[in-house]
DNA sequence: CCCCCTCCCGTTACCGCTAACATAGCGATT
DNA sequence: AATCGCTATGTTAGCGGTAACGGGAGGGGG
């Protein structure tokens, strides 16, 4: 018992003991059993975290805002991986409450009816993220696809583009390139123009990707003036292909994609993007995890961001 | 006792009852505690699996090839990261040995001496992977990357390549970067040529970095004739800015990087590069883990993988 | 001198599950 | 009918810690 107050911090214990205790541990290379810690105390200290991909770039950096926010916390990030099948999601879910984690961040408002009841009665503060366009389990933190989407629209449309291509993937699960695409629709909708053209794509690699459906898309209606991407590597992909034909960006067309993400700062051409808050939110949804214990909330907490436009060099100005 | 053998799928129950009791968990929205389970069985279907980062590209693809090869065996991997410092490393091994996991997959050979001890003492699976060159402590799997700088260094100077400029990150704790580089160093020493000369970064994007580095170097030393760089993403940015600057690649100058990136495929000009095997590095390392108890393996396996060469488009042939 | 309080350390009873063993039921065998 | 063998289910005792409480030693105040 006295060890376990040593090694916890927790309760008083004599100078000399404790140091007795801490030599005895470490010459035994004593690791505590934290299965058994946490049995007994019904606390553990860890997050669960769960993402549709690695790959993707933007969830890296959420998750790093995830880990920088939990750093002193004594709370510790664990996560799961669902390649955007619901399937995979709830199974990942169900793996991870059974762990008995002391919170639960998941990407995206759309679950399976079980993996939302799991969510709902798991007793511990959920957040879903990335997204706020539709009804949460508890608390959310994310900005509205539907609004980048149609903000991005508002601002092509003032710029002077009217025959406006969208290029994307194709989003059976992806609901936020969804929500962007509808929303995109809806602002040009507003202004009375209806999208020119449209191509999407399913895997491999997004730049080369962005060439060949900018190439496709290009010789198959080519008086469009914009293409609006729904991603930032098939549109880094787009722009590198017209440099490399010799088209006028911005005057000829415009380009432009979405994240911000900083691995392109370097490309000859900055591309005009809009910033997802990726590490922002990460950062908010582990503050919540992190201090509702302390603070009592309730939750339910909504936060919604505001995505950045960043104009870039591929929209022409004025 | 009967509701645990139905929930694991072992030990003879009727169908009768079987079907009641999964009837009755799914109707409680029953979650099965692994926290007693694991402590009960003394059994843990957890890999821990420890790397330096996830921004670096390299990291998600090696846990992607994790992740594919346990996909069936039941075992799940938990993700720690160090950000490279070997202090985090001690702490984010000790924390994931509290939990006893199945095993563990540590990125490099180099730990503290702490960190190495609790390796040894851990008594299940160990599994170092990235890197052959140095001492594991149970199983390896890599690429020797002394060798994959020596080698690069052979066909630079095979190409007829002769000033020859390094630019790489500051590598403190970067050991298989320090490796390359040493061994890259070797390499030109053969043939009797030093390294003209070499330029480090830190942080940053990489590719806005590989531009400005490039920029620097080629001004400090403007008879250079080759560059390596420690990796794709510099590599690349010093591609874009080698062709934003109108220099003749590969004839005035050549370029290569390292690691075989896919994110990259779709640049204009392909750059060269040696592949690091990264998912497949993933794949085996898991395939011992999970092997492991089966097949009754002693361990001490060193699986070393050959990294290949692609010439792309930066490099002279013939 | 007694009482009470504080500081330290020990005792006991679980946490929720599973290994190992015990037992009940029932048809087949001798 | 007694025994055996098998399947299906129940019982018991932990797994390695921690919460909650107990209690001895020492010190200060009345």
């Amino acid at each position: 018992m006295t060890v376990s107050r040593v090694l916890r911090n927790r309760g008083d214990v004599s100078e000399a003991t404790r140091e007795k205790v801490l030599e005895a541990a470490k010459s035994l290379g004593y690791v505590p059993n934290k299965i058994a810690g946490a049995l007994a105390s019904q606390r553990v200290n860890l997050v669960g975290v769960i993402i549709p991909s690695l790959s993707n770039l933007v969830f890296p950096e959420v998750l790093s805002g995830i880990s920088a926010e939990l750093e002193d916390t004594g709370l510790q990030p664990v996560v799961g991986v669902t390649n955007y099948s619901p399937e995979k999601e709830e199974a990942v879910l169900y793996e991870m409450l059974s762990w008995r984690p002391s919170g639960v961040i998941i990407a995206g408002l759309e679950h399976t009816e079980a993996a939302r009841a799991m969510l709902e009665n798991a007793g511990v503060p959920i957040v879903e993220i990335m997204d706020v366009d539709g009804q949460g389990v508890d608390s959310v933190v994310g900005i509205s696809h539907r609004r980048a989407g149609l903000h991005m629209a508002e601002a092509i449309i003032a710029a002077g583009y009217r025959r406006i291509g969208f290029l994307g993937t194709k989003m059976p699960e992806d609901h936020r390139a969804r929500k962007r695409y509808d929303g995109f629709k809806e602002g040009l909708a507003e202004a009375g123009i209806t999208l020119a053209d449209e191509e999407f794509y399913q895997g491999g690699s997004a730049l080369a990707k962005g060439r060949e459906m900018t190439e496709t898309i290009l010789r198959r209606t080519p008086d469009l003036d914009f293409l609006y991407y729904s991603n930032d590597m098939i549109g880094a992909g787009g722009l590198l292909w017209c440099l490399d034909n010799g088209i006028d960006v911005p005057g000829r067309i415009g380009l432009a994609g979405f994240n911000g993400v900083d691995l392109l700062e370097g490309l000859s051409v900055r591309l005009a993007t809009m910033d997802a808050c990726r590490r922002e939110i990460g950062r908010k949804a582990a503050e919540i995890i992190a201090g509702r214990p302390h603070q009592g909330l309730i939750g339910g907490e909504v936060i919604e961001l505001e995505p950045v436009l960043e104009l870039g060099d591929t929209i022409r100005k004025g």
